[in-house]
DNA sequence: AACGTATCCGCAAACGTTACCGATACTTTT
DNA sequence: AAAAGTATCGGTAACGTTTGCGGATACGTT
């Protein structure tokens, strides 16, 4: 006979319908409603996952609490060297593997640090990730890295995903098409350290890490000009990149200080990629009259150049000066030697990391520069040193 | 006067000891130890971090139970749209964002694939990790890698990191100096997929991603033969990892096959690094009877024999030919082209996440070819096409 | 009236750790 | 010997989620 569980009735109790095909009661006397539980329910099927070890599994074998486990492993005080040996004999022989989630979210930090990249097809990200990921593991965090693939919506579906996965601080270099912010100043609200590098902008009161555009820019374009080059072509980058701002900004100033006159049909600001390369290539190589040097954004653009120039049987650099930005690895190798200007790399890496670490370790909201510019140096090879006549 | 928290007893309150430099008390009537708190102590320093809005804060808001503000937002059945709608706007009102850390913890996965390689100075393990990233991204799964930088040490304790952020399975391409294998096992017990790519041993049963190693480097001699090249020298890797000891194999199978002398004084081993190749390439150089070609285990030691070469005057490749391994980007740029073997870096990477994940996704152990073999490909340059004289 | 069905929501137990606050048992001091 | 101090250990509440299951209401159906 069932009873009501609540006032234990037996004559009172009805059907009331069904619950989750289970057969539910109703007890008139104190109109409580019930279902009875199966005892003889088929165990739930058992996890095929292994067990792992746990906190708990050492302290139960060891005779001991979790917390004094928990003290024994971090090598706290409070705990005597013999349960300590115990313990520790014990999580060995379990073979013990902490579980860093759990950690993480008591202790609510990850100690591990996010890292958003455009690309890394060619060796210039992977360069910065390998300079921040020595000092990173040095100091005893994670790296994890994403590539926003030079896409918006990636970015900000990659930012949400760091979001939630607690990091402690992101290193990001924005996409070509960004030019909204919103996704970062999350991170502010949220106050968590962000440094922005090598693709930055001014909207997000971060600090960043450049090198500097200007100055190598000139640089470039300066060499051009002593070398004897006098009508100097420019292909730049995409305007709302601050990067082809600089570099823009940096031949403009060179030439001016040099009083050469820029013929502004040589200009040309464009997206990177090697097909664009290729095309406004074409067009300054097929310019009626053509320039007598080509400065370029960067050296996978210029290294386009060269070869179609020689395609085309224009002497290089007697005919055509050319200098590109960055040092690829391939610059060095290509036919004549592609003059550029170094960037550095490892430490753009380097300095990025430390300067989250430190935001990270700073309790209380350090002033610090918001802008740090590293130095960039000019390579001569051979595609700028004309035979002079 | 202090009274005892129990009894509100106040005549036999005594001091007993301290704790955590804080006075004990002792009510010797109820016999209860107590120290007392203090009230007007400083407020535990808040932590500076701000508060996240969690599943509770949304709950408290919409006036529901955590567990319907979780199937709102999951998008569950069992919910009303009102409420759901109700909860959702909550939740962008409140800037919600879900803490991966919790949700992994109780779901025992992260969702997560681990990477470790040994290096990413070249473009080769970028290459790779291209790979795997865009396959593994697609898939819903996140990407963290781990570089041990060619130490044994540094691997193991990657490992150990690994397992302690639970990753859902590891992709490992080996040091050169490792040869126990231990800390891979550890893995297997796990049930932990695993698979290695590129720098493989037999000893662990996991799956295997490799390229025809010993193919490549017979079609690069046989090429070498066919151009009428006849005492060929071999610049080789170290002996134990098992991409030298094929190419050397594949080098030796050619020069048998077309009933070449193999001179043992022009097969060489050594570790990989420029200055390494430095060294033997200027020995095989100046070899007082040269060998006419040389392959190389690697692109940048064949470029180091280029350039050797042409600093020397000899004409490549009517007096030398030379054949690298693995397609870097500066050997089509290098003086006449550096005729190579190209490797599947993309596919190698796609194909070893494809497989953890198929590991991952099968519930039931699935019986798998435990090995992988991409095809390799010959790519002709300049460094190798002797004018028939 | 009695029973059945459908829909929606809340409770509470996990997940594995850490750390605060006590609680013992012992040693030392007065 | 009582009182005070010391050295270790345990209990337990967090951390933020998910989820199984029970409970409640509102109808619809005999």
């Amino acid at each position: 006979m069932i009873s009501c569980p609540k006032c234990s009735e037996v004559g009172s109790i009805m059907k009331a319908g069904y619950v989750r095909n289970k057969q539910r009661y109703v007890c008139k006397d104190c109109n409580y409603f019930f279902t009875l539980s199966n005892p003889d329910q088929i165990a739930p099927i058992k996890n095929s996952r292994r067990h792992q070890t746990t906190i708990i599994d050492i302290a139960r074998s060891t005779g001991v609490s979790n917390s004094t486990v928990s003290r024994a492993l971090h090598g706290h005080a409070d705990i005597s060297p013999e349960t300590r040996n115990a313990v520790l004999e014990m999580a060995a022989q379990l073979d013990y593997q902490p579980n860093q989630l759990a950690y993480n979210l008591v202790k609510s930090r990850t100690n591990t640090i996010g890292m958003i990249v455009p690309e890394f097809t060619n060796s210039f990200f992977p360069n910065i990730i390998i300079g921040a990921h020595e000092l990173l593991t040095e100091a005893g965090y994670n790296l994890t890295i994403m590539q926003s693939n030079e896409s918006y919506p990636i970015e900000v579906s990659n930012t949400k995903a760091m979001l939630a996965n607690r990091i402690d601080g992101l290193l990001i270099s924005l996409t070509q098409e960004t030019n909204n912010y919103d996704h970062l100043k999350v991170f502010e609200k949220r106050g968590i350290p962000l440094v922005l590098f090598n693709r930055v902008c001014d909207y997000v009161s971060a600090p960043k890490v450049v090198v500097n555009d200007f100055e190598g820019s000139f640089l470039a374009v300066e060499h051009l000009i002593l070398n004897g080059y006098e009508r100097i072509a420019h292909l730049g980058g995409p305007l709302n990149l601050l990067v082809s701002r600089e570099r823009l900004r940096g031949y403009r100033a060179a030439m001016e200080k040099y009083g050469k006159n820029i013929e502004e049909n040589m200009v040309i600001q464009g997206m990177f990629s090697q097909q664009k390369a290729r095309i406004y290539g074409k067009y300054l190589l097929d310019l009626e009259s053509r320039p007598d040097a080509i400065f370029a954004v960067n050296d996978s653009s210029a290294i386009e150049i060269v070869l179609m120039a020689l395609e085309k049987g224009i002497r290089i650099p007697d005919e055509l000066g050319v200098v590109g930005f960055s040092d690829n690895p391939e610059s060095a190798y290509i036919g004549p030697g592609l003059t550029t200007i170094r960037q550095p790399t490892h430490a753009i890496g380097k300095t990025s990391a430390q300067w989250v670490l430190q935001l990270i370790e700073s309790e209380e909201e350090m002033i610090l520069p918001n802008e740090k510019v590293l130095k960039t140096e000019l390579i001569v090879r051979g595609s700028s040193k004309r035979n002079r006549s």
